[in-house]
DNA sequence: ATTTAAGGTTCCATAATGGAACCATGAAAG
DNA sequence: CTTTCATGGTTCCATTATGGAACCTTAAAT
């Protein structure tokens, strides 16, 4: 399977990495966390090739994460800013970066700080149940099959799908 | 800048993906999670070649976050487990999982469900703040500078380092 | 003696990426 | 009024990464 199939897998992982799992994206959309809104600030700040960021942003553009508005009509030039489609990926960026700032700090320490207006502090970041509101950890989460695959072997697509491993999960 | 240097940016994002931010690695650890270990039930379940999926088990090795152990020492034959580092990603997982179910689903439903054991409900997760339980957006942090880009500038490393678009973070 | 299963490696054609050069527009500088 | 600069790109080509198929190795099973 080439990786422009991997979106015709029926796993949300997989249709979400087909639009921000290939390189460079998912740290344009760090940059635009981060207020960063121009073609060449971008670059700047990644040192990325124009053509590739012109390639991402265009992709961006087109799975509707981000839009593009002209921000000076005389020389046209433009400015990407985040979609709400975009803006919620943010828990996607702060779990890679609370990850990150566990295991691949070094001895200076983490190299930015997150301070959540709600209450003033750093953020302590953490997926919670919004239920019970305990941790959601590997060892607390059974995954069970949803609609969206029953549904499908229903109708007798998905003919050799193989769901032993849904049923392990982790030990 | 080549992709594998990436990770010599300062920015636990970057270094992160530095190390899971390549095509299939999360598809791999998805599969970790779910309860895969065999080398052949990651290649059928992805549908990735075997040199590539060979190749990006031993980055994971190489980079503990996952192990790899003989369980039949008269084949030689292996599983591939997560370590406490690798099963730390689950919340990179799970946000991916939860932005994919909302804005890539198709009509049957989602793919997959979980139940947390917790509370015997469907997940229903979110980044919440561990001081003030509080959900955790985009628009309610703000990001500072930490101390290891603080303490490089300070020692005269990072000169050409641009802070403007850190305090412009998203409007 | 041959086949099968697991877990790979090798070879080669194709696709993605990186670096450098080039282009277009309008504003600003000399 | 000619040249230079900033922004936001595109083109060309060499280098890397990836995909597909074939092949390899060990030990058991037929």
């Amino acid at each position: 399977m080439r990786w422009d199939e991997i979106d015709s897998q029926v796993c949300s992982v997989a249709r979400t990495l087909s639009l921000i799992g290939d390189r460079w994206t998912m740290l344009i959309l760090r940059d635009c966390f981060l207020g960063v809104t121009r073609f060449s600030d971008f670059q700047k700040s990644l040192g990325i090739t124009k053509h590739r960021l012109s390639d991402r942003l265009t992709k961006l553009v087109d799975s509707e994460i981000i839009k593009k508005q002209v921000y000076d009509t005389s020389h046209n030039r433009y400015e990407y800013k985040l979609t709400k489609k975009g803006v919620e990926l943010y828990p996607v960026l702060m779990s890679l970066v609370s990850w990150g700032d566990k295991w691949t700090v070094d001895n200076d320490g983490t190299p930015l700080e997150y301070i959540h207006s709600s209450c003033g502090n750093k953020i302590k970041a953490g997926t919670l149940c919004e239920h019970c509101d305990d941790p959601v950890s590997a060892f607390t989460v059974t995954p069970i099959l949803g609609p969206g695959i029953l549904k499908k072997i229903n109708r007798g697509e998905l003919v050799d799908f193989d769901n032993q491993s849904i049923y392990k999960s982790i030990k």
